[in-house]
DNA sequence: ACATCACATAGATGACTATCGATGTATCAT
DNA sequence: ATGATACATCGATAGTCATCTATGTGATGT
């Protein structure tokens, strides 16, 4: 399982490292179907959303999809479970908190 | 000039032209130099800071950072203005306010 | 006019990425 | 075991990107 670095943004200029742990969360937002995939996710909740119930509204093959849910997982946003063949995504907790630090100074 | 377009995140999903909107802002923050560089721009406040003081301190050559600058400014994140030789450069007003809108959702 | 400084643009290159069809893997039902 | 379903991985392709050196452009000063 890969978790997301927490980055503790200081006082001073965004250090190196800092940058490299935060871009990453950047870059798996700054594709419109990941965009829209983490909506959908977000917008289920606590119990998450199969993901075979995000293929079809996102006009996007099965691997495509697939592969764009590994990149928010592996970013730390979203989380997934299994239960039996299907596999439920959800939110990761504090997913976007380091993002949130970040924008609002 | 290029503006960012205003995105009004309504009460259903991320629709495909909101997200489009929304990515390229994400991705003008997914690169770390950017990343320092945006913030290195923020911290110098309304005046702004001049660009020839922002090649040194990211370690990258000169053409690099103007490039990076370029991708900020057209994503409507940073201003510039010229005085002499000299440019310099400012945030945006209301630079992230369509991401803040869709991060505190 | 000329040299200098600040910055932008051009062109090249190596790396990464979004997408697909084909195939593999794991789970469940019969 | 067999077949079906859900999802992941592989391999390919076309496009994008970060970075550099070299060169161009525009402003200032002499």
């Amino acid at each position: 399982m890969t978790t997301a670095k927490q980055v503790q943004l200081g006082k001073g200029p965004l250090a190196d490292g800092a940058a490299a742990s935060l871009a990453p969360m950047f870059a798996a937002l700054s594709d419109p179907t990941r965009l829209r995939l983490f909506d959908l996710v977000r917008r289920a909740g606590r119990d998450g959303i199969c993901s075979c119930n995000l293929t079809e509204p996102l006009d996007r093959s099965q691997p495509t999809i697939s592969h764009h849910l590994k990149v928010l997982r592996e970013a730390g946003l979203v989380e997934s479970r299994r239960d039996g063949t299907w596999i439920w995504y959800s939110i990761a907790p504090h997913a976007l908190d380091a993002v949130s630090q970040f924008i609002q100074r």
